[in-house]
DNA sequence: GCCGTTTTCGGCCCGACTGTTTTCAGTCG
């Protein structure tokens, strides 16, 4: 059992104790031994095999939860979960994800009305039986109808980055069968879409039928929904993605890759003009209508060529001017992941991140970097530990004399990478600054980021990021429209005006590369682009594996067709270090 | 339930807001 899995059962487990009120310490520590375990290096099955080693061994796990994890390795689940599942169905951890709903509350709802599904909370609140319960009322009725809509929006969706995974364990599975020659994954996955809907991988080679049945009798193949000849189709996994692999003849590989990347409108679009050009584009390649003769299908390039096109990157393929671009040979050299070199936006466990800022610089150097920012979270983040005005200060000193080489680290070597002191501090309500402006000008590099009163009236957000804009030492807006995907849609604001005073005031977008997150989205990194704005792309990381995320944000200024001179952090460090110094003066710093 | 250790149990877990009340429990980050 994979470590990813033993700890879902483990955050589960919470969950459950957290809905039968059990002591909240006790429920910290399985969600800290499931986070451990998710985060640890080796596979924990094969430490509790191994009677050398002892699982007690990794930190967060005591004797409780070794006994815990050995029952969840040997079978699947624990004494404590099968207990808390006896009181209640596992439905009910959907409940968890509907906003304004807790544990106190959903556990209220479970004694009065005995509900198992999100169908009969919705009844409730339509009936308006929860403003029966002490401390509900009609607002929270509201709340929650709203919050059900946005979890049924986001059904049967799955963030990019899981698609990713299963794509990558399941190309490597069926390569291992033999006689297999390319698995490439097609569709939304492959244009770096933010979520995706279902996954098409498709096989080609002499192999390719075996690959199918080792497909359909993978493990983890939870539901068969279709086999035949040259396609196969599975709902994977406890997490249900459906996925789709088919068999290819090497003939027509091109034009199936191409037919099934999509989009659909991208397609439609390229259809039309094969047509005009007296030829028919399907799956099985392009032919000349006139004697039903082939004239490519073997490479997606030779397809595009034969219709008079330059190869179209991927996430630019949603017919937005894409076909235009490639026929007059226009089409913009996109950003790639080996054009970045610096990740500047990530925590430490100053904050809520998992490793220190030694550790994130190593991490940092081995991604090939030459620089990194350290930033952590302002103090009003308080359950974080958010940095206060004296602890800026000092952190700021600290990286200097890092940069100048004064402070050997711990392991006596310097890091190896230039350091930029920074911080992620929080936009208050009003839109001031979360940290006084003389201890900002202390620091490198501010990012001005939104974390909570996300549900104020457009009008009254764009005041609040317009007055955060006023602070001359913020240099960029993180995550701006602070949507959570699958999860929270973006506050409302008005981004042009935001991001035409951004512009003018040189402040730059973040294109957070969290997979939870990819925000900006391309369409509004587009739009921004176009009122001449500039970006970084980051990856939020609060843990060293999190800077791999890089690859997801890169996707996103893909998709925004920017180029390495749109993105601030492909340059040099001196580079970025001239790009962030001030340009502006400062009037009436505080 | 874990950790550290004053080796046997106490500390861990903040602060603001919301909606419902009429003084605060519950949620959220």
């Amino acid at each position: 059992m994979e470590n990813k899995e033993i700890a879902r059962i483990l955050y589960e487990t919470a969950d459950l104790m957290e809905i039968a009120g059990e002591d909240g310490f006790r429920i910290r520590s399985y969600r800290n031994g499931a986070s451990a375990v998710e985060g640890y290096p080796e596979r924990v099955d094969a430490i509790l095999k191994d009677p050398s080693r002892r699982v007690t061994d990794i930190p967060g796990i005591g004797k409780g939860l070794a006994f815990a994890l050995g029952e969840v390795v040997a079978r699947g689940s624990c004494e404590r979960r099968d207990e808390l599942l006896q009181k209640y169905p596992a439905s009910v951890l959907d409940f968890l994800k509907i906003q304004g709903l807790g544990p106190k509350s959903i556990a209220m709802l479970l004694e009065h009305y005995r509900i198992c599904t999100i169908d009969e909370l919705e009844r409730l609140c339509l009936e308006q039986k929860l403003r029966a319960l002490p401390r509900m009322g009609a607002k929270l009725e509201e709340k929650v109808l709203r919050s059900i809509a946005q979890y049924r929006k986001s059904a049967g969706r799955f963030l990019l980055s899981f698609a990713d995974r299963t794509a990558q364990e399941l190309a490597a599975y069926l390569a291992e069968g033999g006689g297999v020659e390319s698995v490439t994954p097609a569709g939304s996955l492959r244009r770096g879409k933010e979520t995706v809907g279902d996954l098409d991988l498709l096989v080609t080679g002499l192999g390719a039928a075996v690959a199918l049945e080792r497909f359909v009798t993978h493990p983890k193949a939870a539901d068969i929904l279709g086999r035949g000849e040259n396609k196969a189709s599975v709902r994977f996994g406890h997490e249900g993605l459906q996925v789709d692999v088919r068999a290819l003849p090497a003939e027509s590989h091109g034009a199936a890759l191409q037919y099934f990347t999509g989009s659909k409108e991208h397609n439609v679009a390229l259809r039309n003009r094969a047509v005009r050009m007296g030829f028919k584009l399907s799956e099985y390649g392009l032919f000349r209508i006139s004697d039903e003769s082939k004239v490519a299908g073997e490479t997606e390039e030779g397809v595009y060529e034969a219709l008079g096109l330059r190869w179209i990157p991927p996430e630019l393929r949603e017919n937005q001017g894409e076909i235009e671009a490639a026929a007059e040979g226009a089409l913009p050299r996109l950003v790639e992941l080996s054009d970045i070199r610096g990740d500047v936006h990530m925590h430490t466990t100053e904050t809520d991140g998992r490793a220190s800022l030694e550790e994130m610089a190593h991490a940092a150097r081995a991604q090939g970097y030459e620089y990194v920012a350290i930033t952590d979270h302002s103090k009003v983040m308080a359950m974080m530990n958010g940095l206060d005005e004296t602890r800026v200060i000092a952190f700021a000193r600290r990286v200097r004399e890092i940069n100048s080489g004064l402070t050997p680290l711990g392991d006596g070597e310097d890091l190896g990478i230039r350091v930029f002191s920074g911080l992620e501090c929080d936009i208050l309500k009003d839109g001031t600054l979360d940290i006084a402006w003389d201890a900002l000008a202390e620091l490198d590099w501010v990012i001005g980021s939104v974390h909570s009163h996300m549900n104020m009236e457009a009008a009254e957000m764009t005041d609040r990021l317009l007055r955060a804009l006023e602070c001359p030492h913020l240099r960029i807006l993180g995550h701006p429209t602070g949507r959570l995907l699958l999860h929270r849609d973006p506050f409302p604001f008005d981004f042009e005006r935001v991001a035409a005073e951004a512009v003018k005031r040189g402040v730059w977008f973040e294109i957070n590369a969290s997979p939870e997150r990819l925000d900006l989205n391309s369409t509004l990194a587009r739009t921004a682009k176009a009122m001449g704005g500039k970006f970084v792309i980051s990856t939020d990381a609060h843990h060293p594996k999190h800077l791999a995320n890089m690859r997801y944000g890169v996707a996103m200024a893909r998709r925004a067709w920017l180029g390495p001179e749109d993105i601030l952090n492909t340059r040099t460090a001196d580079g970025f270090a001239a790009a962030i110094r001030r340009q502006i003066p400062i009037e009436g710093c505080s």
